[in-house]
DNA sequence: ACTTAAATTTAGGTTAACCTAAAACTTAAT
DNA sequence: ATTAAGTTTTAGGTTAACCTAAATTTAAGT
């Protein structure tokens, strides 16, 4: 029903309201690399469809029917890319591009056959949540890496999946889903930090520990 | 480079070619589903792309670009149809149309893990030859079902994909690739045959017959 | 050889995306 | 309160598919 096109909207917008209040116009048109023009046309006929509302020149927000939408094609996406490491050993840094097209052509019967050949897993393999199939979905509580305490040892819960280049790097120095780290030191200058990983000490950028989601232990 | 689109008439112009001597606009259109007038236009910008040759009012024909890219897509389709039974334990009779869908976005990639997952393959499970990477397909010498003579031994080589609702009844009646079949007798008024497989004896219409290819053992 | 039926192509039109440029609205700063 | 800057929407246009109806070409039967 819903076409590959509109797929994508519903669930960049279900991905930007978890992070901003507001989901507008231009973070839309940002995110999906079109224009705000033929954005807000779009917004205009989802609006029409009742997949979301829209109050001209203020925002948009999913109705129930549209996040119960997105979250099918995310929970169809973070399945896809657990089939492509656990199945097909594609690599970490991979399997983002390759879930995206494959989302919006999965069945309904092939999402419950991967789901069962991979024992209905909870997280894909960067430690974000698998919605279920009626649209819960649970968040781990973390923290980002660059927010945890000098001298503190903490467990990698979730690495985000936004820049595969940086993704291959994070897995290059070790760092993988629940290995442990330990804070060594913390640097004021530029704020990176000193972490010891299976035994090797290695200095990270802010940029990259603010990507890696972790807890205390 | 060639959209879905065409990689489905490229695909299916191969096919119809391999049966038939003159691949024409109407038997495309109806194979497709798509009316005459569409076919031919699209038909006429394949051959400006050169994909294949047209004569107008005659038929068509692949170039060898044509038929390579049309291979792949085969390739593609086999292979995905191959996992589908292997590895999400799908029925026989229910993959052809989730391959249809994927063939087009499945990339190099994804189709060498599998190719690699599968132990490289040479047929599908309809028995079906999967070519190889650089355009390569090797067929088997098999004849169809009903040609066989009565109280011949048989061994089952392919069956034909056409239609699932047979695929499925097929199956249901004991017959699978490899299978033995005893032919014991051919009824002249209606050339069904009574065939012995696993120590039953079925009679089976010439219809089913001619979708199952076999060789003499 | 002629006529007619069937196959094929062309003509003209639709739809769902997209785009740029221009117009309309909002907001923040004087 | 005004204006400038930024955001959003509308207007008008493109493209790749598709369609039906009409025109053309081929083929087949007398």
């Amino acid at each position: 029903m819903a076409s590959e096109q509109i797929e994508n909207y519903l669930k960049n917008i279900y991905k930007l309201s978890s992070n901003e209040s507001k989901v507008t116009t231009s973070s839309l048109s940002e995110k999906l690399q079109i224009s705000a023009a033929s954005v807000s046309e779009m917004i205009k006929k989802l609006a029409e469809e009742g997949t979301l509302t829209h109050t001209p020149y203020k925002g948009v927000e999913l109705t129930e029917e549209g996040k119960l939408l997105a979250l099918r094609i995310i929970r169809k996406h973070r399945l896809w890319e657990m089939f492509l490491v656990e199945i097909l050993h594609f690599g970490w840094d991979e399997i983002d591009n390759e879930a995206e097209r494959f989302e919006h052509i999965m069945s309904d019967k092939m999402e419950e056959k991967i789901d069962h050949v991979l024992g209905h897993p909870s997280i894909d393999p960067h430690g974000d949540p698998i919605p279920t199939k009626d649209g819960e979905i649970h968040c781990s509580m973390s923290f980002p890496l660059n927010e945890s305490k000098e001298g503190s040892m903490v467990r990698v819960l979730r690495v985000s999946d936004s820049n595969s280049e940086m993704l291959q790097y994070i897995s290059s120095i070790g760092i993988s889903l629940n290995k442990e780290i330990h804070i060594k030191q913390k640097m004021n200058f530029d704020n990176s930090m000193l972490i010891k990983i299976n035994d090797k000490e290695i200095n990270i950028s802010s940029t990259i520990a603010s990507s890696i989601f972790v807890e205390n232990v």
